[in-house]
DNA sequence: GGTTGTTTATTAGTGTACAAACGAATAACC
DNA sequence: GGTTATTCGTTTGTACACTAATAAACAACC
């Protein structure tokens, strides 16, 4: 059987990725990319925590942490602040403007879900999501 | 219901490819990123093309696949010429050391593909796939 | 108390990924 | 033949994503 680009996972994979993408960026009103959404809605969750905590949960490496905390704060969402117990650490917690976003960012979030499952039936969706999450 | 980050198809996409990622540069022994992979195959796979035609039969846009472009002829996969009947486009195709690596390519994308579906049986991978490419 | 090892944050470098804008060449059309 | 529209390749700018290296702070240990 001949070797073929379209059937192989990581390839469909990137694809897929890319029409969330799409989808996420069109529906996007408050100028979030899915990086910076997935940051801010983990503090959410979480409550304040430091940097490369919030990066770990989040999976996204020192680096990448670090630029996404940075235009978070830079658009308001978030606010830093020194670790009273730990000079090493900064403090990442909500700003004022980004408790008030937390619900309409959830709401955001289940349109996006809901259009990037649309070709699948409610069951379809329970089956693959639950492959999907092996695979990671 | 409340709002959950580990559950959005969005958040595990992410988390799938960057799997998929680990695995093929765990493996990858000439060098090459998963992009540039998929560029070089579709090279076997087509033959000679412009760098834009490419570039839409692997997803990337102008400005990515130029810089994709630009690395495997660095690393000497590929070679670009003049299109004689049309003098916007450059034509790329696979160098003499492209075609001498093609079969170890196809070898070494089926390696990263096992590793990557390990988790799903052989049914489910091709349920899995069937309503990933749904969602491309 | 001092050594050892880990954690935290930062920086530099490479490689996707997309939007937007540009000039040059080609195609479509009247 | 000349206008219009499209396509091709390039460049700029922003945003992930990872590696590797660094310095500062902390923890564990004898």
């Amino acid at each position: 059987m001949a070797y073929r680009l379209d059937e192989q996972i990581g390839y469909i994979l990137r694809l897929a990725n890319q029409r969330h993408a799409l989808i996420f960026n069109k529906h996007s009103d408050l100028g979030l990319t899915p990086t910076q959404f997935a940051a801010l809605v983990r503090i959410g969750e979480m409550g304040a925590c430091s940097q490369n905590l919030l990066g770990r949960r989040t999976a996204m490496d020192v680096a990448t942490i670090k630029g996404v905390v940075t235009r978070l704060k830079a658009k308001g969402f978030i606010q830093l602040s020194p670790d009273p117990g730990d000079k090493r650490r900064t403090v990442v917690s909500l700003s004022a403007q980004g408790q008030d976003v937390i619900d309409q960012l959830h709401a955001f979030g289940e349109k996006v879900t809901e259009e990037t499952l649309a070709p699948l039936s409610d069951t379809e969706r329970k089956v693959f999501l639950d492959m999907l999450k092996r695979l990671t």
